[in-house]
DNA sequence: TGACACTGACTGAAAATTCAGTCAAACCAT
DNA sequence: ATGGTTTGACTGAATTTTCAGTCAGTGTCA
């Protein structure tokens, strides 16, 4: 059974993801969670506190679900656990969604805050770093510094994809097939070196 | 001259570029416009109505500067202007870089608000149409699904290229780079059908 | 009984929104 | 042309709303 203070994190992460970091009241969060507003700060220093834990939190999740898939299962061929490790974040899944947009919120939050852009940009390189890995696998011949151009766009645009999901522009079918074919491409692209 | 209106947008779209969508204060935008508050609520409805016709002259701005280049000069090939056309967004200039960003900070934002969904997702139709038109051009063989899907990929790339340069995470020649492998990618694809 | 978890009611400040009017230019009948 | 009337643009000063954050206590359980 969770505790309070964990409750108040889930509940926390819930309403991000609905009204996103700069749209969270600790009113609707207290109501949200079933506690009194009082409790918050009891438990959390200032709203500030809150937001900095929730997103601990919620990182803490996003390792766990790209993590998970080990069960001594078969092992995926490189092509396919490429192709997972992008898709995983275009599904439509509360925890999911919430993980994608407190991103969005982060990323977009860093053009205004000097703050957030470090460790943003340290996520966003081992993220980088670990696609173009993937890629290296399926295409080992292919040389360093493609690989990593190819995953920076892969990423880039997971990125902007997961925002015109977000914001409904595109349905999350649509979303992922537009994803897969441009694996296809960077793919194709690394099999046949271009001046890229 | 710039009409009242105008004068305020234009204010407008320095201070979301400054502070982002959320962080616009009506006082402060009304003292970047030099007028009165009551001036602001007088010509536009509500904060809301505000942020809505920033979009919309936004959006204006850009297809002006993405169409501007006509000068009657030499008629660009199909592929130089279509790279021309993504490439101008990913520009060091004032306007640019305030174009980019008020544009992102209102896809962060429709996110969360119903209210800026239909028209944002009415710019970015309009938008992906330009560039598939524009693709076809490039690859006159090509289907049109096909074109579309990779418009739909190029746009999305570039708005997550541009989060990552206005939030610090790339060089903008860097970003520019990444941006014309992907064309030659798509264009590729384009050149070969596939699965795709 | 006292430490802990918790709440309802409240406060102060910051922001959005409204109101009552001023002013200058346009319109118009003489 | 001139005095009277109307109108649209605009403002300063409220008023209202929205929030984060506080406080004085209540219940409870060890």
């Amino acid at each position: 059974m969770a505790s309070r203070s964990t409750q108040i994190l889930e509940a926390a992460a819930r309403v991000i993801a609905r009204r996103g970091v700069r749209g969270l009241r600790v009113e609707e969060l207290a109501a949200e969670a079933g506690v009194s507003t009082a409790l918050i700060y009891y438990h959390f220093k200032d709203r500030t506190g809150v937001l900095r834990q929730t997103l601990e939190f919620i990182s803490g999740r996003a390792e766990r679900y790209t993590a998970d898939r080990d069960p001594d299962a078969p092992p995926l061929a490189p092509r396919e656990e490429l192709e997972e490790s992008l898709l995983l974040e275009l599904q439509d899944t509360a925890e999911v969604r919430e993980n994608s947009s407190a991103w969005g919120e982060l990323r977009a939050s860093a053009v205004f805050d000097e703050v957030l852009r470090e460790d943003l940009a340290r996520s966003t390189l081992v993220w980088v770093q670990e696609v173009a890995a993937l890629l290296g696998q399926v295409r080992p011949t292919a040389p360093a510094p493609s690989l990593a151009a190819a995953a920076e766009r892969l990423t880039a645009l997971l990125e902007g994809l997961s925002m015109r999901w977000l914001s409904g522009g595109v349905e999350i079918t649509h979303a992922r097939e537009l994803m897969r074919g441009a694996i296809d491409a960077e793919l194709a692209g690394l099999a046949t070196p271009r001046k890229n």
